[in-house]
DNA sequence: GCAGTTCTGATTGACGTACCTCAGAATTCT
DNA sequence: AGAATTCTGAGGTACGTCAATCAGAACTGC
């Protein structure tokens, strides 16, 4: 048997098309009765509505915007260039992405960004930037215009956001550890640690799971206090440079935020690919690069064009008011070696 | 200015509807002339073709199978899943998804599968099993009835299948050699390697990926003959045992195929977890709990979700004769340890 | 039992495309 | 030139849904 339409659950309910239509898109006047009777013929007859035949006929739109940080990072543009492409492929399904870049930590920019979205009536907006009050404001106010609101890569678990599209970063951190600690076998030393910054959710994140599981299973192995590289490459090359001038016994680097490129070089100038253990986070064609070169390790990554079509499907959902497949938007923790590169 | 339509193109193009439609779909009774001024009409506008739109108008459904061998193994119950999972969220697109286990080797049951096929009219069908005469006689079969087809997992490229979707075993073995070796550290011995079946392309794809790497980095590992463990996780205990009886050096066990089940048996009954360095192949339950167990250390998986959705959408872009988005297709070659276990 | 309100049915016209028919125009052949 | 053939236009119906209208039925309250 062909699946059921509203003709169907019009005769099934032995009501009209036009009360079935009220019905399913919850339009009043029509009595409490009548409305069970039609919802009972629906899952009687295990009706679902032809989501392509809806949009056709009512011209739907979905607008998104993803708003990046504006600062310069090779991810963040490999991301960028990951929901260009996803937003090429969704065009079919009647998606408009946009990316824009704003100054994340700027109140007056995220407000001016806020009456953007709202002239252009967009239904979901996914929201990347670390967690601040000015950024739960702007959640709150996408909310409070009924927008689908993600956050992508940096959770925002005290706003109203409805999902977040990104990786556990205390597992990422774990992931890690384990693999500076097994890749550097029974040496016995200290780790440097490089983040952006100790004010991100994620780098904290990922530092106390990266500890953890140096003091749970290799007790051969130190981590250092965290240095900063404020998300530069020549900043970070710079704290990195300093942390092995003044410690000796450094084994190993993990670069737990931006910057990569910075450490690589580093390594590379004092000829040290092979002998110090690196782990970064983020495929970029530089970490890239980097692994092929030696001069990396290992790279925690997160699939961008994963997060970007992720991101689009669920905010669609939530404008289509439907489940997703859980496992399917789950992001992976990819674990990439030369080896495995795509 | 909004997405143009078939009315545009015959405005543009100075024709009537009746024969843009003719043109779009192929249909004969167009002089060449006209057909080419439709052609740029279409690029100059920018027209694509609505295609929820037309399925709707068509009533088109993909009819999709999947060949699986009928063989029992956890990986491939964790697949079939997978794809009944995918069935239901692509249901929304119109495809309908059958799952066929089907005796791979036994030439006369595939060619009634293919008459069952052909009755039912499939679009499509994906296809996993060995490179065999038979298997490329069934894809000819299926070629010649202009059914899209897919290989999964184990590629046939000597026959006339559409695609491939799975994984680069060779880049899969060399990973698995670079754990391996990195794990072990600077111990010194024998590895244990066990596959399947030495018939198995991709076990001979990956046993040479594996060797190469061991070779080239590891010159204090040894790979040893590769024992088969016939698909059966009892017979891979068995030989594995007997393997690490007769050689006293093992320092590690790869497990190449299925039965990682077994290996992870021995390890544990022996008391070598943490000792020997095991890496296998698929994430399914058992695998899963060994891995957390500690009596694997590493395993390289190809997500089944990914593959069944990807086969799907593959085969679908074949029969709507478009493009896909090749990143989003590419099978990564997963590396999971406990700690980014999904 | 009557007006006023609240429901419901019947119907219609989109949306963008597919597919069909039939008549008439344009082209080719004789 | 006429006949035969090939091409094209006009128009219709359909797909499953949305959105709207209007008339009439079924309920309120008094």
């Amino acid at each position: 048997m062909s699946k059921p339409t509203v003709h169907d659950i019009a005769r099934e309910a032995g009501v009209s098309l036009a009360t079935v239509d009220r019905v399913l898109n919850e339009r009043a006047g029509v009595r409490e009765v009548t409305v069970k009777r039609v919802r009972e013929a629906v899952s009687r007859l295990g009706y679902v509505r032809d989501i392509s035949a809806a949009n056709l006929a009512r011209q739907r739109r979905y607008r998104f915007a993803f708003l990046l940080p504006d600062t310069p990072s090779q991810f963040l543009k490999v991301l960028q260039d990951a929901i260009d492409e996803a937003a090429l492929g969704l065009k079919l399904d009647r998606c408009e992405i946009q990316v824009l870049r704003v100054p994340v930590s700027d109140p007056v920019a995220l407000v001016n960004v806020f009456r953007r979205l709202e002239r252009i009536a967009v239904d979901g907006v996914a929201v990347m930037g670390n967690e601040t009050p000015m950024m739960r404001d702007l959640i709150a106010r996408l909310k409070a215009r009924r927008m689908a609101v993600v956050a992508l890569i940096t959770d925002q678990p005290n706003s109203e956001r409805d999902h977040f599209i990104g990786i556990d970063n205390m597992a990422a951190g774990r992931t890690a550890a384990v693999l500076m600690g097994r890749f550097a076998g029974p040496r016995r030393g200290s780790v440097a640690v490089v983040v952006n910054s100790m004010q991100a959710r994620d780098m904290v994140e990922r530092r106390i799971g990266f500890d953890q599981v140096l003091a749970e299973q290799f007790p051969g192995l130190t981590a250092l206090p965290t240095v900063e590289g404020r998300d530069d490459h020549e900043v970070t090359a710079r704290v990195i440079a300093q942390c092995l001038d003044s410690h000796a016994d450094v084994v190993g680097i993990y670069c737990a935020g931006a910057g990569l490129r910075g450490v690589s070089q580093v390594v590379a100038e004092r000829g040290l690919a092979g002998r110090q253990v690196v782990v970064g986070h983020d495929l970029t064609p530089h970490s890239r690069a980097a692994l092929e070169a030696g001069t990396i390790d290992a790279i925690i990554n997160q699939n961008a064009g994963h997060l970007a079509r992720s991101a689009a499907r669920v905010l669609k959902a939530q404008c289509d008011g439907v489940g997703v497949i859980a496992s399917q938007e789950k992001i992976r923790i990819e674990i990439v070696i030369k080896e495995n590169l795509p």
